[in-house]
DNA sequence: CATCTGACGACCG
DNA sequence: GCGGTCGCCAGAT
């Protein structure tokens, strides 16, 4: 699995559209893998020709650290997403490219790690 | 080579 | 309903 795949999907993305790590995830066939998204944007060599600021939490929230936040926001509302209070509504802006669902996956608790 | 880490999300108690 | 934990992946230490 390469994070090129996820910057590929992310370029897909269309104005004025929001996506979640976690649905890129589900895309990528990699069911829990929302963090390992997360990583992949962040570990993003260059956003250059990429719209990582139409990657939303799942919630609708920006998930960025401060510096970025308030430039990803500002990005979306001149596109025409509605950020209120931070929250954006998926049900209107999320995008989802045709595509059919994962197999389920179980999960297992184990010791606390971390 | 062994661990930890991080722009997340879902489950368990 | 809330808080804590695990799974995912590649790269850094």
């Amino acid at each position: 699995m390469s994070w090129d795949s996820v910057y590929e999907l992310v370029k897909r993305i269309p104005r004025g559209r929001v996506t979640t790590y976690g649905n890129l995830a589900r895309l990528l066939r990699l069911p829990g893998g929302a963090r390992a998204v997360g990583y992949a944007m962040a570990a993003c060599p260059s956003t250059e020709g990429i719209p990582w600021h139409r990657v939303v939490g799942a919630d609708g929230w920006i998930r960025v650290p401060e510096p970025h936040a308030s430039l990803q926001r500002r990005l979306l509302e001149s596109e025409g997403v509605v950020v209120d209070g931070g929250a954006i509504e998926m049900k209107v802006f999320g995008w989802t490219p045709a595509k059919k669902g994962a197999p389920p996956r179980r999960k297992a608790k184990r010791a606390k790690r971390r």
